[in-house]
DNA sequence: AAGCTAGACAACCGCGTTCCG
DNA sequence: TCGGAACGCGGTTGTCTAGCT
């Protein structure tokens, strides 16, 4: 018998959902003292909760940083594709979504991204097509036949170069970046001399190099995290270095393609009508090739300012690409997808901006459905009701509570960072 | 109008990891 | 070094709403 939490297990403590009232209590709380010890703030800032659920509820709802507006299509893509890769670790899903938490992105993976994936005909565990198991599972049998064994073999040589090369162009990132992250010198490659730029000539070489076959699984991402010590690989990667590495090859994949003259814009009209008829309205700019911090910064900043623009290219984003077929598909599904994958930029009109938009969410009309604060879900997709309404967090303190809260601490609904 | 159902999402639960005395 | 508390994470459940019959 498991003894329930000492947080938890205390009868008088209230459970489930959150009034306005307590919501403001704790805001108040946190606003003035910020977040330490979640243990105590329930009995500081007078709720009946425990501590744990005081700091999701924080985490989850009220912090002045999340993006309450429905998913864009951008961060939609976003979550297949690092689904994708490195299954369900929503946590890291979520930080490459500025203002979402990786309890709106399970939620929404398990409610809308897997239902359209499996309309699609994708398995979303596998990523693979439904056809592409079921022949598995009859090869496994010993029933259908396959397409030749070399081509088989090639294709399955370039994935698995591709599974070593992320992990190569991951240490070249960490050595480029972290510079003494990787204690063992026997990893720092060559490639840290060269410029940033070269990072995606060198991923686009390995890309190239056939001679070793590698499975490409999840593993190959995360399986050397080195967590609850079951690391045994000797590189322990970080996952957010690895993250990186997708994106660096991801970023090579695409130079490649443009330099062969290819573009895998709208490419996909089977899989865009099985999303609902029409290709993705371009809501954004997210056309970044760009390898260097600052370019991505000014990527963003510039898509940040424009919802929609005729002259920015149209998304680099196919469903195709969240096909996760291996040797015998054939069908252009490839990993890393040829457009771009840019992992962390491609939310300009989260980021910049986010923190307004976020204080904005869920306040004013509908803000307040189901006797909880925000649970507006609007989901109005171009979010013009949010425009001009008053924070968020305006709108759960009190007038006394507001003014205390921004004479004390002025930067407190400004800086996303503030707690952190 | 009432009942039913599916969708959406907030919140909880349990477990592993990290922190700290 | 050890043990307990706190924290973080992923899976699951609960609750509410909208739409349909």
């Amino acid at each position: 018998m498991v003894r329930p939490p000492a947080c938890c297990g205390n009868a008088n403590l209230r459970r489930g959902l959150w009034t306005p009232e307590e919501d403001a209590k704790i805001l108040a709380y946190v606003s003035k003292h910020g977040t330490g010890n979640w243990t105590s703030i329930p009995k500081k800032a007078g709720l009946r909760r425990c501590g744990k659920s005081c700091r999701l509820r924080w985490n989850n709802y009220l912090r002045p940083d999340l993006n309450h507006e429905s998913f864009t299509q951008q961060e939609e893509e976003m979550i297949v594709r690092l689904h994708a890769a490195i299954g369900s670790r929503w946590s890291i899903i979520a930080q490459q979504l500025p203002g979402r938490t990786d309890n709106d992105v399970k939620n929404h993976w398990n409610t809308k991204l897997r239902k359209k994936l499996s309309e699609m005909g994708i398995d979303p565990v596998t990523h693979k097509p439904f056809s592409q198991i079921l022949a598995d599972y009859g090869n496994i049998n010993g029933g259908l036949s396959r397409p030749s064994a070399a081509s088989a073999a090639a294709t399955r040589s370039s994935i698995g170069s591709l599974s070593r090369d992320l992990k190569n162009v991951a240490h070249l990132f960490v050595s480029n970046n972290n510079n003494n992250n990787h204690p063992d010198k026997h990893h720092q490659h060559n490639y840290s001399s060269l410029p940033p730029q070269s990072s995606i000539t060198a991923a686009a070489h390995f890309m190239e190099q056939p001679e070793e076959i590698l499975p490409i699984t999840t593993e190959c991402f995360v399986g050397n995290k080195g967590e609850g010590g079951g690391g045994e690989e000797e590189e322990s990667m970080d996952l957010m270095d690895q993250l990186q590495a997708i994106k660096l090859v991801t970023e090579a994949a695409a130079a490649a393609a443009a330099a062969g003259g290819e573009t895998n814009y709208y490419n996909d009209d089977e899989g865009m009508a099985a999303m609902g008829g029409s290709p993705f309205p371009s809501s954004s700019s997210s056309s970044s090739t760009c390898s260097t911090a600052a370019a991505a910064a000014a990527e963003m900043k510039k898509s940040a300012t424009t919802t929609t623009t005729a002259t920015t290219p149209p998304l680099s984003f196919s469903w195709r690409d969240f096909l996760l077929e291996d040797d015998d598909a054939g069908g252009g599904a490839q990993f890393p997808p040829e457009n771009d994958g840019d992992l962390n930029v491609n939310n300009g009109e989260l980021s910049s901006s986010g923190e307004q938009q976020s204080l904005a969410a869920a306040a004013g009309e509908g803000g307040m459905s189901r006797g909880v604060i925000g649970c507006s879900n609007s989901g109005s997709a171009d979010g013009g009701g949010y425009a001009n309404v008053s924070s968020f967090v305006e709108a759960i303190l009190n007038e006394d509570e507001r003014r205390d809260v921004f004479l004390d601490f002025p930067n407190l609904l400004q800086d996303p960072t503030y707690y952190h």
